[in-house]
DNA sequence: ACACAACCTGACCATTTGGTCAAGAAAATT
DNA sequence: AATTTTCTTGACCAAATGGTCAGGTTGTGT
């Protein structure tokens, strides 16, 4: 009885079918908001009727903090390249890559995230309180380490944090006025890739991370 | 006829009506966004009946809209600490000074700009688009003057700008986030300031504006 | 084939919500 | 004092919206 390997077109269907409703949800969650998104529209995204939708989620909320926790999920594992990597210009420069990229490939989530967050995380307060404060104090720590052994220059490792989160998601949630200062047009490739290297050489110039041009060791 | 310091009864009424509900109506649309706002909050938080309300202003869009051109105005002054500056060190430690404190005292004006850019700016694109734009260009002129100069490593300005806005307005917009690993406390005053000389200290140091350790001058 | 369960959907409903209106109160103007 | 203009407000309405439901369809195990 091979259990894992049989998706019986039953289960194959559920799955596409709500992965199809939590994109659409994701979609329209971003572009308008919790309070402007409208279930029907949703609905129209992923292409089937607004009674079907109810099935799957019973309540706009309820899929609402689906997409939320997804979400996180997804921004967590950015943390990945933290870990793991003997030091800040190695961690925080594959964390940076990291979660440029995810701004880049995934901007609803994101806006979803700021717009929750902004609005006083009603349904995800929890994971905030635990998930994410877990995450922080583990990051923290590494940070306190690098500082320790001399990696980098003894900043509060907090509002680094805040900064590596603000200004790599801000390439996400403000993605239209950084568009419309583009003259309207996405990002090129060429421009992501600078937009990274900036990021990256002033905040690890700034933590005294980077070549120190002047050999202070 | 001093017909300028004659504000009538009326006038002054008026004036104070139309504070109070542009103050509500901002934290209400920050609180909830624009779709999850309700013309009843707004009145009751301004404490007047909601027709009232809608004598001042006739629709949802219109009190939205001028709430969030209030905002851009005050979010554009912060720039006189940008310009007449003799260089990076106090401009953009300036600017980030007046920003900050924008994020602390106007949280809920910086929520509703984020909200509005967030779900492509629906309302303000002629501002992103005309004032934004040429005061951005004016901005980069000048750290491209600091470039030239010697001041500054030679960053690309846009990037710096971005890294500006983001850094300083996540405070504000993510409050709620940082509030809550701060176990839950809003900062203290001594918390800002650090918040503030941090930001400070590694984007300085990391445009090479702060003084250099090893006098490559 | 049969029965059972899971899934789909058009029609329907209760509530919410932005906005209106007519009649009255308060100021300004004559 | 009379009149006109501006402001205030309770009651009301049409439209939108989240959610329900009964009946039909499709897949699954026996």
């Amino acid at each position: 009885m091979t259990n894992t390997a049989r998706p019986s077109k039953r289960t194959q269907t559920r799955r596409e079918t709500e992965k199809a409703i939590l994109a659409a949800a994701e979609k329209v969650f971003a572009e308008a908001g919790f309070g402007g998104a409208k279930m029907q529209v949703i609905a129209d995204v992923a292409g089937l009727p607004k009674a079907n939708l109810h099935y799957y989620f019973p309540t706009k909320e309820a899929l609402y903090r689906r997409v939320v926790q997804d979400i996180f999920e997804i921004w967590l594992q950015a943390a990945a390249s933290f870990d793991d990597a003997p030091g800040p210009v190695e961690g925080i420069g594959a964390y940076i890559d990291a979660k440029m990229d995810i701004s880049r490939h995934h901007p609803y989530g994101s806006k979803v995230w700021a717009s929750e967050v902004m609005h006083g995380a009603p349904v995800i307060q929890d994971y905030l309180e635990i998930t994410l404060r877990d995450w922080t104090e583990g990051r923290i720590a590494v940070i306190r380490k690098w500082i320790d052994a001399g990696l980098m220059a003894p900043v509060d490792p907090r509002h680094l944090l805040y900064m590596l989160w603000a200004t790599t998601q801000h390439y996400a949630d403000f993605g239209h006025q950084i568009e419309t200062l583009n003259k309207g047009k996405v990002l090129s490739d060429a421009q992501w890739r600078a937009a990274k290297a900036s990021v990256k050489s002033i905040i690890l110039r700034g933590i005294g991370a980077e070549r120190d041009e002047c050999g202070a060791g």
